[in-house]
DNA sequence: AGCACGCCGACT
DNA sequence: GTCGGCGTGCTC
């Protein structure tokens, strides 16, 4: 009688829906549930996650293979985690290894210790200490001058060793021949400094939510924070965060870009210098590490980070926080499709404990939530000071003079704003010069050969260059088709800067958009400057609308309203709405008032005249009644696939095959498609998608649940780039 | 995804 | 005669 082999179910971060069973022979008791292991699979090793120990395998005996070695004693993903990602997996339809192996630093995944991350610094073992130096100085110079600074100054940062000639290479060495360790360090505990800002007095509407919020009954409650630009917000935050501190509870905060919220870190870190870990892809990875790892002991109190951190682990989590909630970069736009907002709500129930979204325009999702009672609205309809909300309106663009994209009102009220030594801020969300290089003999305009779209011209760098696919190339003014002279059509931030040079020469302005950011020292420098107030006008894209407080700007003008007007999917019109309010948000601040004003043909345009009204619960009110009418989430649900090839016809087949097997098990789910994508040719590959849509979850899923793995075995499915977006935002 | 195997073109 | 193109198949 040979006793039945040990088990251990493994999730490998590889595309197979589900996890693989191993042998585990080694000494002792198989790894625990969310310990790594090192296993083979195929003819190389790959790390993973045990899942389970399953008592019997479906698999032919001769086919299990044993663990090479458990990388872990204790488990890197506690209960609450690996339950959350095996939802994950269930609920995207991603695999489960790849969903595991996401909500690991980068470190880890490769197999590093949690510990041995610690940045600590270096020191001798009794073994280093006891070593020959001049001894081995004969074999290895650099180990012996680690010995010598070591032995002689204690315990050494790696940086100073670096300085003194001693690599990472050579400390590596060293350390596996047992000579020198790391000494373990809590990061998050440096040394203790007294709060550097003194808290402000909340006002009435601020205190309201913090009571309201202290007041409930501990456990999960989700609470819609819809707060007005320019609100306090963040203060409403400091405090609730502040609460857990006293309690001793950790606070994970969410937000959409930490590059974008510089002044937000600076103010936790005023106030909560001592105990914060900052998460985000940014980071150098064992700075992530770090920060995971004190996140996960508990070393650090706030853990604020991206999209990401809504899997950092928490030994003791008070509250979860979610700013600017609304915000689309909690989506994760390729692989693993995660909502970071969804997920935070999941896991903070899961966690038994509050959770705060908070906005100013928040997600009509949301707000359909607080109308039925399953979110609990807190609201602050007040700006902090004695501003009150700008003023907006919209200028006729059919009934005024316009020179490069501004027209004359505009013009005269930035020359107003800027006598009254005010700054403005000009809202265009088009990079580069111009959008379009057009043949005014002909008609053509330059194509990317690439996608389906206008090359833009980027006059600085004298190029034309693809924002779709990157593609660029030299810009000639010359036409390839009939050799007529070929002009710029439409305005981009760059030609708008250089007509506000021409029309105020005195005028300090700044760019802020993508290409501006990446090259003279980043977003920092040109938003340090419109702080100080260096910059008297500022023009941007996007970028703009991303929570900053400059509190003397007193205009704002949006250049373009219309390429908002009339977008394509249904959710254009919400993410419109957001936009333009969060930019108007930017004017007037504390004891200034403000101006916006919007430039636009369609000045009747129904949208346009609601959300003059800076009323976003109003135009959410009409914005969630038409997506009733229309059936649209969060009237229904959605699950988008989306497939491309260099070849349009093997992007659709694929689609189409996925199509039939889902027509053939749908019940109560519409299979809508395939269709081009809105842009059908990107980066030389032609895209389509297949839209399935159902009133009802569980019939959604439980269609995906078969559909998915089954497409996943398909040789098809190797010859086409596809994936799974489980309610998209973009469909 | 890797990584092999496997069968057809230009080169040490 | 071989190196290597990517189609096909598998991974416990």
């Amino acid at each position: 009688m040979t006793a039945p082999p040990r088990l251990v179910r493994v999730a490998v971060p590889v595309p197979l829906s589900d996890a693989l069973d191993y042998r585990w022979e080694g000494p002792g008791a198989p790894p625990r549930r969310g310990c790594r292991v090192r296993v083979p699979l195929g003819r190389s090793e790959r790390i993973g996650v045990v899942l389970d120990h399953p008592r019997k395998t479906s698999l032919p005996p001769e086919k299990l293979r044993n663990v090479i070695e458990a990388t872990d004693k204790e488990p890197v993903l506690g209960e609450e985690l690996l339950r959350t990602l095996r939802w994950c997996a269930d609920y995207y339809h991603h695999p489960i290894g790849e969903v595991l192996n996401q909500a690991l630093p980068v470190l880890l995944r490769r197999g590093r210790s949690p510990l041995r991350a610690a940045a600590g610094p270096w020191e001798l073992t009794a073994e280093g200490l006891s070593q020959d130096a001049d001894a081995v100085r004969r074999r290895a110079r650099r180990q012996a001058e680690a010995l010598d600074i070591l032995r002689r100054s204690g315990p050494v940062d790696a940086g100073e060793l670096r300085g003194q000639g001693v690599g990472a290479a050579v400390l590596r060495r060293m350390n596996a021949r047992g000579w020198v360790r790391r000494r373990p360090q809590g990061r998050a505990g440096a040394p203790l400094e007294a709060a550097r800002d003194t808290p402000p007095t909340l006002t009435a509407e601020q205190q309201r939510c913090v009571d309201a919020i202290a007041a409930s009954p501990p456990g999960y409650r989700t609470w819609l924070l819809q707060g007005v630009t320019g609100s306090g917000k963040t203060e409403v935050y400091l405090r609730l965060i502040a609460r857990e501190l006293a309690a001793g509870r950790q606070s994970l905060l969410l937000v959409p870009e930490i590059g974008l919220t510089p002044q937000l870190i600076d103010r936790l870190q005023k106030r909560f210098a001592q105990r914060l870990a900052v998460m985000h892809s940014g980071l150098a990875s064992g700075r992530r590490l770090d920060a995971w790892q004190d996140a996960r002991t508990g070393a650090a109190k706030l853990v604020v980070g991206t999209r990401s951190a809504v899997f950092a682990p928490l030994a003791n989590p008070g509250i979860v926080i979610v700013d600017e909630e609304h915000d689309p970069s909690y989506k994760q736009q390729d692989g693993f499709r995660y909502s970071a907002r969804d997920l935070a709500v999941l896991r903070a129930k899961r966690l038994d404990i509050p959770i705060l979204l908070a906005s100013a325009t928040p997600s009509l999702e949301s707000v359909h939530n607080a109308d039925r009672g399953q979110y609990h609205p807190l609201s602050i309809s007040r700006r902090i000071g004695t501003a009150g909300q700008p003023d907006m309106r919209v200028i006729d663009m059919n009934r005024h003079a316009v020179r490069q994209g501004l027209s004359t009102p505009l013009v005269t009220a930035i020359r107003r704003h800027l006598d009254a030594d005010c700054q403005v801020l000009l809202f265009l969300n088009r990079r580069g010069f111009a959008p379009v290089l057009l043949c005014p003999t002909c008609g053509t305009a330059e194509d990317c050969g690439r996608c389906d779209a206008r090359m833009t011209i980027h006059a600085a760098s004298g190029r034309l260059r693809c924002h779709h696919c990157g593609r660029t190339h030299a810009l000639s003014w010359v036409c390839v088709a009939c050799g007529s002279e070929r002009v710029a059509v439409g305005a981009g931030t760059q030609r708008i800067t250089g007509e506000l040079a021409t029309l105020f020469p005195d005028a300090r302005i700044a760019r802020l958009d993508r290409d501006a950011a990446t090259r003279h020292g980043g977003i920092d420098t040109v938003l340090a400057g419109v702080e100080r107030g260096d910059t008297q006008i500022l023009v941007g894209t996007q970028m703009l609308t991303k929570g900053h407080d400059f509190p003397r700007v007193t205009l704002v003008g949006v250049l373009n309203a219309d390429q908002g007007l009339f977008g394509t999917d249904y959710r254009s019109t919400e993410r419109f709405a957001q936009i333009l309010l969060q930019v108007a948000g930017r004017a007037g601040r504390r004891d200034r008032a403000g101006e916006v004003l919007i430039q636009s043909h369609y000045p009747q345009h129904p949208l346009l005249l609601r959300l003059a009204s800076q009323d976003y619960s109003d135009f959410a009110r009409m914005a969630l009644a038409e997506r009733r009418s229309a059936g649209w989430p969060p009237f229904s649900h959605l699950i988008l696939w989306r497939a491309e090839a260099t070849r349009r016809t093997a992007a659709h087949a694929f689609l189409e095959q996925v199509a039939t097997a889902a027509r053939a098990r749908a019940a109560r789910v519409d299979v809508l498609g395939p269709a081009p994508a809105s842009m059908e040719r990107r980066g030389g590959r032609y895209r389509a998608q297949l839209l399935l849509q159902g009133r009802r979850r569980p019939a959604l899923h439980r269609l995906m649940a078969e559909l998915a793995p089954l497409v996943r075995t398909w040789p098809a499915a190797r010859r086409v780039r596809w994936s799974v977006d489980v309610d998209p935002i973009d469909a």
